[in-house]
DNA sequence: CCCGATTCCTGTAGGC
DNA sequence: TGCCTACAGGAATCGG
């Protein structure tokens, strides 16, 4: 049995891809839908870029939040007046806090929340229970935070326009014959092109050689020397690997949202992934690791063709 | 256009 | 033990 696992770099360090994110939003729809932000701190001005503090907070704060989801890697907030959008890069949290001080190093920005209902909570004890605060703490600083508003075209966003489809809102049919037909001459390598996110969203490093390995294609094959049956496997592969680390991710996620972010998160069952030299689960022989495009690559040579 | 390499950043691991 | 280097990742950008 072949089980895909949420998505660390090996050494436990909590990574954040689409089924992290995808958690990452439900878990806030609970939480704080119908929510109102009242303040929003900025403790440094710019992650991977600056970040437009003005709009940010025009577009969050002083209306409920009426809608939270997830577009690829990127988490969006909604009230009336705009949409806040966030990328965790590769070592983001959001992190459900009590106070608005930082407790962690690396603490960005802190919005602070008025949950739903909270006018009617009591003024002493627990009076300032329903406040929550939401720090964003990004050590790597590859994440991103922007904002529009209301009416803005999202799809025509510099950060959207270009990407492809959501992997799990397509059928397995769609997203094959699509990678087939985008795929036809391409001579990159198809680690890569699933990886592109021009082609299909949500493939990280990681998930990529866990879908070829379930797929059995070699991540160095030119995209266009796979053939239409071979994308049909690859993309139900894809699909499989997202969906399960969605529920592995979303039992990380609650112990990440609760304590510190990286319980739970050790126990691994890649089956790839950081393993060079140990025994693939599917044929006992070795796992090989290759780096392409300046990526650790994972595969099997004998279960991948 | 296509494709591979490089860049951003910091914490951690491993070599000596 | 401490210093140094390599490496991790998404996505933009650069150059061939």
């Amino acid at each position: 049995m072949i089980t895909p696992a949420p998505a660390t770099d090996g050494r436990g360090f909590f990574m954040p891809e689409l089924p992290e994110v995808e958690c990452l939003a439900r878990a806030l729809r609970e939480e704080m839908l119908g929510g109102q932000v009242t303040s929003v701190t900025f403790l440094r001005k710019d992650l991977r870029e600056a970040m437009p503090m003005d709009v940010i907070r025009a577009a969050l704060v002083g209306a409920p939040l009426r809608r939270v989801w997830r577009r690829s890697k990127y988490l969006l907030m909604e009230t009336e007046y705009g949409t806040a959008i966030l990328h965790l890069g590769m070592s983001g949290q959001l992190l459900s806090m009590d106070g608005p001080t930082p407790v962690k190093t690396h603490t960005h920005v802190i919005f602070g929340l008025k949950r739903k209902g909270s006018s009617a909570a009591p003024q002493n004890d627990d009076g300032g229970a329903r406040n929550v605060y939401l720090h964003f703490i990004d050590p790597r600083r590859f994440g991103r935070l922007t904002a529009v508003p209301a009416g803005t075209d999202l799809s025509a966003h510099p950060w959207f326009k270009d990407l492809g489809p959501e992997p799990l809102d397509v059928t397995g049919e769609a997203l094959a014959n699509h990678l087939w037909q985008a795929s036809r001459g391409r001579s990159v390598a198809v680690k890569a092109f699933i990886m592109n996110g021009a082609m299909v969203v949500g493939v990280g490093n990681i998930y990529a050689s866990e879908s070829l390995f379930l797929a059995g294609i070699r991540p160095a094959r030119a995209a266009g020397r796979v053939t239409r049956v071979e994308y049909g496997v690859l993309a139900e592969s894809i699909q499989k690997v997202l969906a399960a680390a969605i529920g592995a991710g979303g039992t990380s996620f609650r112990d990440y949202l609760h304590s510190d972010g990286s319980e739970g998160s050790y126990a691994l069952q890649l089956n790839v992934y950081g393993r060079t030299g140990q025994v693939c689960r599917k044929c006992l022989g070795p796992v090989r690791e290759m780096r392409h495009s300046n990526r650790a690559t994972f595969f099997c040579g004998a279960c991948q063709k």
